[in-house]
DNA sequence: GCCACTTCG
DNA sequence: CAACCGAAGTGGC
């Protein structure tokens, strides 16, 4: 267990230690889902206790422990820069923190109703009004892993998330049912044609959550916020028999807190008002917040900051401490700020394909190249369907153990199909059984990341398709009415888009006839001639290596990059943008005493 | 670019 | 007996 580096000092642990972590593994053991509604009545002592006594000794238990104790070196540390920090001129510090401040309250903007919309127990809800029997006892969706369960189960201490035998402990009535997610869809997209009357931009977050931007409707129809969200609430309940919570706000972040405030079958808002939202950040936990988990909530807990308004006596601490991302995202907590932009999430551009499979522990070489062949197969679908490939590949492992090892790879060309696929990744698994001797996996994966899509027609900026007929109903009104917003560049961009239509079809005509062998594309490149081939280093597509052509050509590429780059940067207020963020260091061997070496470093105190 | 890790639903 | 899956993002090196 012990690595021979200069870990041993920190990850010594004497029984008393254990005793103290008993603790936050505990609560490490509940899951991430501890803060979701209807967990107020349950007796947590008792039920982390039952979970503590089912999982002891399990491999995962013992990874989980681990883990457990990492993170608990790691709060020691942020301790001690923090001490180390008090007794230090924080001056520039706190004026830089402050600047920052009253920058981020000059971009509030308080004049639009947004709303968060998130279906109440959906798939239990679902199942319920198939088999009305199932409202009166405790029941659960899922089979290794509960994905939903009913308010009953709920006050068992059983939430989504967790093993179905752990959730049988705890309630050993409880009914499991499985997933039946066409059904889910279905209903979903019942409850989806209602929102679209209130926001036909509204954007899908999951299968059963969604933020709308109610501020036109409210207008056009002289309605209030809270009115308009009541008479929606209503319309969903009765003509999809579904019940939805919702929290009404200024913007998508408080929305979001909001819509968990009233649940089940509720709403809350919170008014568009400075001091209305300073007060209710004021004592929201920080765990509350949409990017805040359970360890980042650990962290913050070791400094004194348990609730949003802790943060601000904090400030002159956070950039050092947990880096300048984090810093501006607590900043947000602190003021109540978030987007309030909503958009249909088939503007956002896709920047991965992946799939992985667990199964019970397999040792034998041969097999694990077979669920490797497995895998690439099923990659090579979602490839497809999805109409991108990949320019690096991303070999994903997970041993007995639970621990998890990721390797990638850069083929010579984009890959997509599961021969290629299977190509590249067997070498990453060779290495990985040469490094890990008597290797034993748990989990398998693949996923193509820097993608190159292979649509034929119809891209615009945003990789919307507009022209192909199967996009379904809802996309489609999404996207015209998104082009439609870009109306002043309408000329420009339809003559891009012609014009990237056109090297398209000319670089699918060459990719074909380049063929797909490595045989060919090395004898030509050996060959050097007129016909030799080459690669667009943006593209990955086979070009004739006429100089002119080829040069050309990459510029067009990178041309197209710049475009698109811009066209994304103008979508978003740098200000305000929301991305749930990871700070994140790997407890390495290096001595926490390294950062007065190197004065350069922007975090003074760690590694 | 590579990898570990966190977070979300 | 026994703990998911797919995607996105951050940050260190």
């Amino acid at each position: 267990m012990e690595s021979p580096g200069g870990l041993a000092d920190d990850k010594q642990s004497t029984p008393v230690q254990d005793e103290e972590n008993r603790d936050t593994l505990k609560y490490q053991l509940l899951g991430p889902s501890l803060t979701k509604a209807g967990q107020d009545a349950v007796d947590q002592q008792k039920v982390s206790e039952i979970i503590y006594e089912a999982s002891k000794g399990s491999k995962f238990f013992n990874h989980e422990q681990e883990r457990d104790r990492n993170l608990t070196v790691k709060i020691e540390r942020i301790r001690k820069a923090k001490a180390r920090l008090e007794s230090l001129d924080l001056a520039h510090d706190l004026r830089r923190a402050d600047e920052y401040l009253s920058e981020l309250e000059s971009t509030r903007d308080l004049s639009q109703y947004v709303i968060h919309v998130d279906c109440d127990a959906f798939f239990a809800a679902v199942e319920e009004l198939d088999r009305p029997e199932l409202r009166t006892v405790p029941m659960a969706v899922g089979k290794g892993v509960l994905t939903t369960c009913n308010y009953l189960a709920r006050k068992f201490g059983v939430r989504s998330g967790m093993a179905s035998f752990v959730a049988l402990k705890l309630c050993p009535q409880l009914v499991l049912l499985p997933q039946n997610y066409e059904k889910y869809t279905a209903k979903a997209k019942e409850i989806r044609t209602i929102m679209a009357q209130y926001d036909p931009l509204f954007e899908s977050a999951s299968i059963d959550e969604a933020y709308l931007n109610i501020t036109a409707y409210c207008d056009e129809n002289d309605m209030g916020p809270e009115e308009v969200v009541q008479q929606m609430r209503e319309e969903i309940l009765e003509t999809t028999k579904v019940s939805v919570s919702a929290g009404i706000a200024a913007n998508a972040k408080i929305a979001k807190i909001a819509s968990n405030q009233n649940k089940p079958n509720g709403q809350f808002r919170v008014a568009n008002d400075r001091t209305a939202i300073m007060e209710f950040m004021r004592e929201l936990p920080v765990r509350k917040v949409n990017g805040v988990g359970r360890v980042f909530e650990r962290e913050l807990g070791s400094i004194g900051v348990e609730k949003c308004g802790d943060i601000y006596p904090q400030r002159a601490f956070l950039t050092k401490l947990f880096g300048e991302k984090a810093f501006q995202f607590l900043a947000q907590c602190y003021l109540g700020l978030g987007r309030t932009k909503i958009e249909p999430v088939e503007t956002y551009e896709r920047k991965s394909v992946g799939t992985e499979t667990t199964f019970h522990e397999i040792g034998d070489k041969d097999e694990i190249r077979a669920k490797l062949q497995w895998v690439a197969q099923e990659l090579e679908q979602d490839m497809s369907r999805t109409q991108f490939k990949g320019r690096t590949l991303v070999l994903k492992v997970k041993l007995h153990t639970f621990e998890v090892l990721t390797r990638q790879t850069s083929p010579p060309r984009a890959v997509s199909l599961a021969k290629d696929l299977y190509t590249f990744a067997l070498p990453m698994l060779t290495k990985l059984e040469k490094e890990i001797p008597g290797m034993k996996l748990r989990l398998l994966g693949l996923r193509c990341t820097n993608l190159v899509s292979t649509k034929k027609a119809g891209i615009n900026f945003f990789g919307v398709s507009a022209v192909q007929p199967e996009v379904v109903s809802t996309a489609k009104t999404h996207t015209t009415a998104a082009d439609h917003e870009i109306g002043a560049e309408e000329a420009f961009e339809a003559a891009a888009r012609q014009e990237i239509q056109d090297e398209m079809n000319d670089l699918e005509q060459l990719s074909q006839e380049a063929g797909n062998t490595n045989e060919v594309s090395e004898t030509n490149e050996s060959n050097d001639t007129q016909q030799a081939q080459w690669e667009c280093p943006i593209c990955c597509r086979a070009q004739i290596a006429d100089d002119r052509i080829f040069n050309d050509h990459v510029d067009f590429c990178l041309s197209r990059q710049t475009i698109r780059q811009v066209a994304q940067d103008t979508r978003e207020t740098p200000a305000q943008t929301t991305a749930p963020f990871n700070r994140k260091r790997k407890p390495t061997s290096q001595s926490s005493s390294t950062f007065e070496a190197d004065p350069r470093q922007k975090r003074l105190f760690f590694q």
